[in-house]
DNA sequence: GTCTATAACTAGATAGAC
DNA sequence: GTCTATCTAGTTATAGAC
């Protein structure tokens, strides 16, 4: 039996990734956590905090199995980049699969493209340090790619892994995508890392330099 | 002057994108569009009915100008890879540059991992049509390419369109984006497209069946 | 630590005058 | 079509008994 700080946060988490951090309710979350509404703001001091706290319960877990990931790899000297790409995107994904870290995920995945919500204020100094930690091995890898390049394909890899977590209900957004299985978490992994690797791979020549050099508006 | 309609429209919309559907409310808008709080109710009868008058508006314009996008390339005989990434992805992401449509982008670009909005809920209805249309091109250009593998592909070029129209802000993410500059427009289109081509070309080899092949819960 | 009760406020929606 | 005023129901947060 979880105590009740843990029962909050494991029901907020789960209501979170469900509907949303403003759309679920402070009443929501303790009825479905079976705890007194006054109890939560005696444990957590508001809603605000609450959130917070739901987010920094996981990331340090999940920034660790990454950074571990990429040791193990190092000390197996096998440290090529789709040795790098799976240290990073496999510890989120395989975490979704989880029963409880996988709504973490899903939520960590929705409010990612959520700039203005209150959690693009704190994600950043949550995984930037990690996302530092990675770097120097693309920047080996890739030594052909300027960085200015290499910094936006970071930005499209991000931008792949974030849908894949935010949820594969997703996929319905194409009818098409029946022969998908959300469900084939370790196929969905090497698909993703072959993709991106063949993105980060791809000839730096086939961006031109814009039209209009430097004196657009 | 825009009517009262069209200036209740466009302050949902830059509400919405700024701060969300739900964290916006009615009256925020009507204070923003400078226009009676029941009028607004008059002209679209519930805050739901607004939120989809938002995003029906500009849906079609979207759709219209990736099809002509796609039959122009057509017309002109060079569809290569390539150019038919540039007739997807150019019309969203230089509708962003637009001071107005550029707020429905962003918006879009969030509700988009959000399965659980409203908005999830005709969003598919509205661009899944003009995804089937780009879809024979994909499989004619990728013959090596398997089907389920293709699709999957498609989910992941998604993602990182949608993390683009989400919001350049997201850049701030990583603090080593510093060298990416969120308003070259076209530098991020022609980036996306060559890392997008390079991840769909990528060997489908690269992808191993998974280790346990169907017994799996 | 946990509860009841409630304060203080905001939400969406509408009735009815003009 | 546009307004004021208001209804109902929801929200966060807290005071104070136990």
């Amino acid at each position: 039996m979880a105590d009740t700080k843990d029962r909050i946060l494991d029901a907020a988490e789960a209501l979170f990734a469900d509907r949303g951090l403003f759309e679920t309710s402070m009443r929501a979350i303790t009825r479905a956590a079976d705890v007194n509404l006054a109890a939560a703001n005696y444990h957590f001091g508001s809603k605000e905090a609450l959130i917070q706290a739901v987010f920094a319960r996981r990331a340090e877990a999940l920034n660790n199995r990454r950074l571990e990931a990429l040791a193990d790899s190092r000390a197996r000297g096998a440290l090529d980049l789709e040795a790098v790409l799976d240290a990073y995107i496999r510890p989120a994904l395989e975490m979704a699969r989880d029963e409880k870290a996988g709504r973490y995920i899903r939520l960590l995945g929705r409010v990612y493209t959520d700039p203005n919500s209150r959690a693009g204020q704190f994600l950043p100094r949550q995984y930037d340090a990690t996302l530092e930690a990675f770097k120097p091995e693309f920047i080996r890898l890739l030594p052909q790619i300027d960085k200015t390049e290499l910094y936006w394909r970071l930005h499209f890899l991000i931008g792949s892994l974030v849908y894949c977590m935010a949820g594969l209900d997703m996929m319905r957004l194409s009818s098409s995508c029946y022969l998908c299985d959300p469900a084939d978490t370790e196929g969905m992994i090497r698909r993703l890392i072959a993709f991106v690797a063949g993105g980060l791979r791809a000839a730096a020549s086939a961006v031109q330099p814009p039209i209009q050099p430097a004196v657009t508006g």
